[in-house]
DNA sequence: CCAGACGTTGTT
DNA sequence: GTCTGG
DNA sequence: CCAGACGTTGTT
DNA sequence: GTCTGG
């Protein structure tokens, strides 16, 4: 699942990373939600590469009204080819969401305590920029009114997502940015070894507070330590964080 | 044929 | 639009 | 994704 | 519980 992320990059590393002909409009984001505006990668017919800002949430180009409540902030990359919602954005208006690191809640274990979840921040070790694969829609009503929306693809966890969640963001490698954003190319079978989890290694997991649960809640706090750090309670399959950082990575299952 | 849904996660 | 259900 | 509202009439 | 807002 992928409902909350960051991009901190500068306009220029965003630029570099996905071979942009201008500097995007771009201010740091920490804590980017659903019905916002993301930024968004992608093609034209002639080739031209742009990043422009749709709304997060697809409203299928079918919806009678853009259903404010409605709208789908995740499909799944195995099924999103067939499902009638998704078809045609998956077969001409594939895009990419830079991104450089995205939000998971991990649901407490089992017991009587309260059900709160614990959230954590995935990113690149190395900590640049990555590309996430979505889909975009183009929505008209009648009188002429028009809206461009996203959604951002999921697929099966890695070792480190596993450990807090069961999905995760496709993350797409660089080497396929070409064939995925080609408006030319929509048969599944060309793209399919494109969805793929991406691997665990250059990946690490930090546990972080609660003030990030606030979509209205923006700036580096959002990557704080909890106050209560996860470690009093590890769930299963997640190592004890220490104390300064809950770095979450286990080496022995990838 | 027409009518109605079309998505995900999570929870029970 | 396109697919599923009846 | 999580947080927060969830209703009406009338008056300022 | 369910819907809307961010």
């Amino acid at each position: 699942m992928c409902g909350r992320f960051s991009l901190r990059a500068s306009a220029g590393a965003v630029q570099e990373a996905f071979a942009l002909a201008e500097p995007p409009p771009l201010a740091p984001r920490y804590n980017i939600a659903p019905a916002q505006p993301v930024l968004t990668v992608r093609q034209g017919r002639m080739g031209a590469r742009e990043a422009v800002l749709l709304l997060w949430g697809l409203v299928p180009s079918s919806a009678k009204h853009p259903a404010l409540g409605a709208r789908l902030i995740n499909a799944r990359a195995e099924t999103c080819a067939v499902k009638p919602s998704f078809r045609a954005a998956f077969r001409h208006r594939r895009c990419l969401v830079p991104a450089d690191g995205y939000y998971e809640w991990q649901r407490a274990a089992a017991g009587g305590g309260k059900p709160l979840r614990q959230p954590y921040h995935l990113r690149l070790t190395e900590g640049g920029p990555f590309g996430i694969g979505a889909l975009w829609e183009h929505w008209q009503d009648p009188a002429g009114n028009e809206l461009e929306t996203v959604v951002l693809l999921t697929t099966a966890p890695n070792a480190v997502s596993a450990a807090i969640h069961d999905w995760m963001p496709l993350i797409v490698l660089p080497q396929h940015y070409e064939r995925w954003l080609d408006p030319r190319i929509g048969k599944v079978e060309a793209l399919a070894d494109i969805m793929a989890p991406y691997p665990a290694e250059p990946m690490t997991a930090v546990a972080v507070g609660a003030y990030v649960n606030s979509a209205r809640n923006e700036g580096p706090l959002c990557l704080e330590p909890p106050a209560s750090p996860a470690s009093s309670a590890p769930p299963r399959g997640v190592p004890a964080s220490s104390p300064q950082q809950a770095r979450l990575f286990d080496d022995t299952e990838t």
